[in-house]
DNA sequence: AATGAATGAGTTTTCATTCAT
DNA sequence: GATGAATGAAAACTCATTCAT
C-alpha cells in the first residue's frame, strides 16, 4: 500500500542558499516549538521566534513569509521526523509482534516528541485552509500506516478482526498515543511510558479480537 | 469516592442584577461558542462576542472583566451541562450494563455537543492559570465518574480487570469520546455515532478484561 | 446636459453618528492635506495624520478602513467644494459672458485652493482602482460644466468654433488651471492670479476663434 | 539668451571605471523607467530596481547612494535626451515655420516619451530639495527654449505679442505638450498627435495675436 | 444598565542599506 | 567589482479595554 501524501506546499524564501535555508529553519523551528510549547502560537510573537532562533526579526522574514509560515514548518517537520523514524520499523509484516513493535516504537517516539506533538495538535487550526489539509494528511498517512499493519495481522490470520473495524483500530492506536502527549497531568502520576505501552497493547490486542470464542 | 472540585472562579460583573447576569451570559455563551467554533478564540474579537451576543462592547464589558472570561465561561457552561446531564444516569452501580449506558449516555452526549467539546479542549489551554486548573479539575471530575463506576463493576465481580488498570480504563472511555468529537474528518464518513459505540463499547469490554482464561 | 457621476465610494466607519463622522473627517481632511502638502503621501504616516487631526491612530482608524481611504476623502472633498462653488454660477447660458465669469471663478477658486489641487494631482495615482476611476470621473464633470459652456456660446453664435474643438477647448480651460497651480515656482514671480485669468481669457478667446476671417 | 543650468549634481559610486559606470546606469535608469511608470516610486522597491536592471542589490549600491538617486538619475536622463534631440532642431530663428517646427517636434517627442514624461513629473516631487532644484531648473531651461523662439518671432515682427506676454506663451507650449502625456485617458480617444498638434499650434498662434485690431 | 467613541500598546510585515565573502 | 544574507527602524493596522454620556 502506497501511502500518497499531498504535494508539498513550498514555503517561499528571498534566500537562495538551500543549505543555509535548511539550517536557518531548523534553528527556526527550534526556537518556535519552544516558545509555541509556553505560549501557544497566537501569544507568540515573530519578534519572539526570531530572537529565540538567533536571528534578527528581518532575517526571520528573509525565511518565511507570514506567521503561519513558521507553524506550517513546524508542523511539517514533526511529521517528517516521525514518519523518518517509523519508516525504519523491521516490517514484520503480517505478525502479531510485528504490530507489538510498531506500537511500542510510535509510543516511545511520541513519549520523546511530546512538547512537538502537543503543540502541533494544539495550533495546527491555525493553519491557512491548505496548509491544514497538507498536515490532516499527513495524520491519515499516520493512521494508514498502522492500518496497513493490522490489515496484513487479519490477512494472515494473526489477529480475528472484522476488515471494518480496521480502520478504527488504527484509529485507536494513534489516538492513545495521543492521549500520552495530551494527559500527561492526568496519567504521567500514574504510570510509566513502559506500562502505559504494555496497558495498551494489551488493551488493544484483546478488544480488537473478533468475538469468535467463549469470551 | 468523593469527587473535590476546586473553588469555582467567579467571574466579577458589576451588575446587581443576578438574574440579568444570568440571562446575559446566557447571551454571551451562545454567541461565543459559535463564534470560537468559526475562528477560533484568539481570532474572535470582543466586539463580535458582543454584537453575537445582542448588545454593546460596553455592555459585554458590563458582565465580565476580560475576554478570557468568557472562554472560562464557556468551558465552564459546557462541563456544567455534561454534569448535570450525566448526573440524572441511573445508577445501577457494579453492572455491566449500568457501565454500557453510561457510556452509551456519555458518547451521544458528545456527539450532541460536538462544536462545544471541541471548542472547550482547542481553547481552554488559552485559559489563565487559576481557570485552567479549575477546567481541569472538571475534567478529571469526568474521569472519576467512570472511574467510580468502573470501580464498582470490579468490585462487584462483573468485570475482571486490575484494580491498577481502573484509572486507565476511566481514562481510555473519556478519551475515546473525545476522539469520536475530534476525529469528525476521519471517523464520520466510515460509521455512525451508533456503531461508533457499539464497537468502542466492545473494545473496552474486551480490552479491559484480566487475561484470565483462554483467549 | 446631466453630469452623470460614478456611484460614490463609501468609506466604511465603525462610528455610527454621522454628524460626529462628518466632523473628524473634515479635521482628518484637513490635517492630510497640510501634511501631504509637505511631505506627499507616501512620506506622511497614518500616525502623523493622526495627530495632526487632533486624535489618536486609534480614532483615525475608527473612520476609515486603510491609508488610502484618507487620501480618497482628501481628493473626493476637494472636488465636492469644487463643485459645490461653482454650482453657483449664474448661468449665462450661451454668452461670452458667461464664460469669461466662468472661468474667473474657476480660476480664482484653484487660486484659492492651489495647495488642495496640487495635493490631489500629485498623489491621486496612489488610490486603489475603483477610487481613481471615481476620482478621473469627477474631473471629466469639471470638463464637461466647461463643455458645457462652450457648446452653448457655439450654439448661441457667440463663439466662432468647430464642434469638434469644444472637447478640446474646454480641456484646455482646465488644464491652464492646473497650470497656474503646479507651476508657481515659473508663474507666481511674474504674473498676479488677475493677469493670468485676463491673459489666459485673452488667449482663449482668441484661439478658440474659428478661422473666419482676416487673422 | 543663454541658459543658465544649476550645477549638475554627482551621484557618487564606488566603482572606478566609467564606462562601467555609464553602462551599469543605462539598465538601471531602462528597468527603473520601467517599474515606476507601473507603481510609481514609493511602491518600487531597490530590490525590484537591481533585478529589472539585470544585477544584484548589492550592485546596484555600488552606483547608488540612495533610492533617491536612482529617481535623479531618471529624471536627469529624460530631460537630457529631450535637450539633445531639440538641439538637432533647424534654428530659422524669428519664423512662425521655425516656431511650428519647434512645437511640432516637441510634441512627437513628448508622444513617443510619454510613459518617461509622465514618471518625471509625477515623481520628481520626491527628489530630494537639491536634485528637486536641478530638476525644475531643466524644466526652466525647457521653457526658455520656446521663450526665446518666440521672443525672437516678437522681434522679426512674424507674431504680434505683447514682450510681457512672452513668458507665459512659453509655459503655454510647454504646458500644452504636457497635457497631451498626462491626459491620455480624456484626450487620446478623441484625437491622434497629429490632430492634437495641429489644433494647438492654431490656438496658440491665433492666441498668442496681440489685440490689434477690430477682433 | 446600556452605549459606543476613544485610546494606544502591541503586532505583523516591509525594505533601504550595509558588509563580509 | 559582484553578490546576497543580515539588519532593524519604521510603517500600517488591530483590538482589548475604558469611561463619559
Amino acid at each position: 500500500m502506497v501511502i500518497e501524501v499531498e504535494t508539498k506546499r513550498e514555503v517561499q524564501s528571498s534566500v537562495k542558499d538551500e543549505s543555509l535555508i535548511a539550517k536557518r529553519r531548523i534553528q527556526m523551528i527550534r526556537g518556535a516549538v519552544s516558545l509555541f510549547k509556553q505560549k501557544g502560537f497566537h501569544r507568540t510573537t515573530t519578534r519572539e521566534i526570531a530572537k529565540e532562533a538567533g536571528f534578527s526579526i528581518g532575517t526571520l522574514y528573509e525565511y518565511i513569509r507570514t506567521k503561519e509560515d513558521v507553524l506550517y514548518l513546524v508542523c511539517d517537520s514533526i511529521y517528517e521526523e516521525v514518519q523518518e523514524r517509523l519508516s525504519t520499523l523491521p516490517a514484520q509484516a503480517g505478525t502479531i509482534d510485528g504490530l507489538e513493535s510498531a506500537i511500542r516504537h510510535y509510543y516511545l517516539l511520541i513519549d520523546e516528541m511530546q512538547d512537538e506533538f502537543v503543540v502541533m495538535y494544539q495550533e495546527s487550526k491555525s493553519l491557512p485552509k491548505d496548509a491544514l489539509q497538507y498536515v490532516l494528511n499527513k495524520e491519515l498517512g499516520m493512521v494508514a500506516i498502522f492500518e496497513e499493519i493490522i490489515e496484513n495481522c487479519r490477512l494472515s490470520g494473526d489477529l480475528h478482526i472484522a476488515q471494518e473495524d480496521v480502520k478504527l483500530a488504527a484509529h485507536h492506536v494513534v489516538v492513545q498515543g495521543q492521549m500520552w502527549a495530551f494527559r500527561r497531568w492526568g496519567l504521567h502520576k500514574d504510570m510509566t511510558i513502559d506500562e502505559f505501552i504494555s496497558v495498551q497493547t494489551r488493551f488493544l490486542l484483546q478488544g480488537i479480537q473478533k468475538n469468535g470464542g467463549t469470551v
